[in-house]
DNA sequence: ATCTTCTTTAGAATAATTATAAACAACGAA
DNA sequence: TTCGTTGTTTATAATTATTCTAAAGAAGAT
């Protein structure tokens, strides 16, 4: 995805008017080669340096979960003081580089699959997330 | 582990001096038969009700901290807005009742081995732990 | 154009955690 | 035991990520 008739329309479809503030944060979230690992701060600073324009942080917040809520960034649970958000919303694992502060994707067929042997009465499996630790 | 005196044993082990308010604190972790997963706030609230006496809450920051740091408590990664701890610091994986806000240990046989196929130059794996959120 | 509804924003409020610094308690040597 | 040292507890303040509020602004429909 990457012009940015095609983030209006993406906008269009989850009922979220397309304001100038939502079309740059999806310039700065989803018009890139690799999937991106933020928080609310890094994505805060990003858009006022790759798109010259500021959006408030309350916006920021906003956008990210409204985001999150339609299913285009993911939440990934680590231990951290800030939130940790994710491009790529498919099933997938981590590495946490815990000196870098940085996440990185692992594929499925690097971890393998996954056979969960037990279960809670009355409770459905949600997801299932691997995260590898790693230092140096 | 039970008796107060293991108690004073474990902290004079780790050169943390055998305080009254230390000694509170790993009755309610450490004298149970379950494995015990607990927020700060968890914890500082049994303590009153079970030892009858109130430790205050920077000490239970504290002493938590301090537990960890000696690796008698373990912090598990889950977004939540109030960081998790267990008492269980063996590697294993966990449960998250997302409704309930409560974890489950899953023994290491219930998940099976987990072969990271993938590594990173210059890194190591610290650690590998699956988190199965469960919904109704 | 006008009306309605949604959005943005600055700033205030909230809440978990950490820092501060003074009173206090454990320790070890004398 | 007493005393000096060092570690600990505590109330309270500070910090920080996140959420809330309410007023001003923009988008969409008619
Ligand atoms: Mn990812
Ligand atoms: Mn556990
Ligand atoms: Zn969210
Ligand atoms: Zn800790």
């Amino acid at each position: 995805m990457t012009s940015k008739r095609e983030f209006i329309e993406k906008l269009r479809n989850s009922s979220l008017r397309p304001t100038k503030q939502r079309i740059n944060i999806c310039e700065v979230l989803f018009n890139r080669d690799e999937t991106f690992h933020f928080t609310i701060n890094d994505l805060f600073n990003l858009i006022k340096d790759k798109t010259g324009e500021k959006v408030s942080l309350a916006t920021v917040y906003n956008t990210v979960h409204a985001f999150h809520k339609k299913g285009y960034l993911k939440e990934i649970p680590i231990n951290s003081n800030q939130t940790y958000f994710d491009t790529n919303v498919t099933d997938h694992h981590h590495f946490f580089d815990v000196k870098e502060e940085k996440l990185i994707d692992l594929k499925n067929e690097d971890v393998g699959p996954i056979e969960i042997q037990k279960s809670i009465p009355g409770k459905k499996i949600k997801s299932v997330e691997v995260l590898v630790k790693l230092e140096d």
